[in-house]
DNA sequence: AAGTGGTCTAGACCACCCC
DNA sequence: GGGTGGTCTAGACCACTTA
């Protein structure tokens, strides 16, 4: 062994793994303009040397940034870079907060509902929790420079977010109080559609009956594959837009 | 090395590799009832013996079934059956033949257009060529069993699929017919708005004037990062829903 | 203290690509 | 043939959990 991995958390202070480093280093240098659009990296036995770490934790390394979608492979060839230097799109769904921030306008919240409640059967079907197991329900009317364009229903189990309620939702992002909570976003299994307005969202976004609706429904886990959160948005069709950036085949 | 790795690839006659056709072995386990929701698996090291594989692949196979959904670990407790996966999640946006053949359903098309012509200002300045530029556009209408289901425009610059129109885009897929032509699809700066049917649209697809529909508008570009297809997708609200996954803050 | 998952290493062999 | 990524192994040490 040349290098003992302790060395190295020790003298960096970090707790991250060394793989999530080196990925990092890789990408710091792809940004930097070292490795251009399109240029094949080094060979990986020779990256290998260069970071000094072993060809199986650099090649966790390069899995991650390929499914950051930063980097591709070609059996025989090589490592190229396959991210454009345009930052302008997200990797993942941007966020209401985060697009509200890129349009340059206020995002607010009016905090329709805040409940602690026992699961519905569906609820508890969606979440893979006993029927009755206490969950919190959080239900917003979210607003663009004071525009009401969303209405956004939240299910989380109570033993995955505890104490959720006591965060002010009104201006926090409920993403950033799961993670304080210990529920950590990782995955969302997603169903997109569109369908007139009923009596409720009419009402709450002040729409016409029938008006067009963009519905997201999501059911997101966590990085241990745990239900932490039933997601139903409703957007005023008029009103805003989702962005987001799908890798192969989208 | 107790088992020659090429003699399970030869005897199985799967190209796939091992650590996949482990966590499926695992999954199956699991679905036919030995390791029942929320019980431990026996720990890494025994299922190591057990399937004759070195802790690494074990651990790459887990690894598989967390993103799957299927488990969770608990460090320093063991591995836990967290919910048995229902049903497939792509990884990417689900295409439209996908989604058919997930249903049961038979998908087809019919070419509205599909023609050579001088690239507008607009589709010049989104794929990133000089206006005028030789395009492919190709316009189709989208069934499921028969029922008209959404219109599909696509843009394609000449130069990244020379001699793209020869394809019979009845049947064949678009993405398909590009990648056969050279144009690797890799990713897609995507928007999606919900939004009433125009005159176009409500004639193609028999829907009433006005009535929802979901769009989805996508750049899409190959591996060295070129634009490669402009989409756009209008979907009849009431006939479709898309299903992705989407990974991190989703 | 013992058991369990989390991380990392060094080395090997294979399949594919290009000269 | 030589270079490159793709896969797999055996063994080691660490951190966390449980008792």
């Amino acid at each position: 062994m040349t290098r003992p991995p302790s060395d190295a958390l020790l003298a960096s202070g970090r707790p991250d793994p060394l793989w999530s480093r080196v990925a990092g280093s890789i990408l710091a240098a792809v940004e930097a303009g070292q490795y251009p659009l399109g240029t094949r990296l080094p060979p990986e036995r020779e990256l290998c040397e260069q970071l000094d770490v072993s060809r199986v934790t650099l090649r966790r390394a390069l899995a991650h940034l390929v499914e950051a979608g930063a980097l591709t492979s070609h059996q025989g060839r090589g490592w190229f870079v396959s991210r454009p230097p345009r930052g302008d799109w997200p990797s993942s769904l941007e966020s209401f907060s985060e697009t509200a921030e890129r349009l340059g306008l206020a995002a607010s919240s009016t905090v329709v509902e805040a409940a602690r409640e026992a699961s519905s059967l569906d609820d508890a079907e969606a979440l893979g929790i006993a029927p009755g197991t206490p969950v919190y329900r959080i239900r917003r009317i979210r607003h663009l420079d004071g525009v009401p364009t969303a209405l956004d229903t939240a299910v989380v189990p109570e033993a995955a977010a505890p104490g959720l309620l006591d965060h002010d939702f009104t201006r926090e992002s409920l993403y950033r109080a799961m993670q304080a909570r210990g529920a950590t976003v990782h995955r969302a299994e997603s169903v997109l559609e569109s369908r007139p307005a009923d009596a409720a969202a009419s009402e709450a976004l002040q729409l016409g009956r029938g008006a067009p609706m963009l519905v997201i429904r999501q059911l997101v886990h966590d990085e241990r594959g745990r239900a932490v959160l039933l997601s139903l948005v409703e957007y005023a069709g008029d009103r805003y837009r989702l962005r987001t950036t799908f890798t192969k085949g989208g």
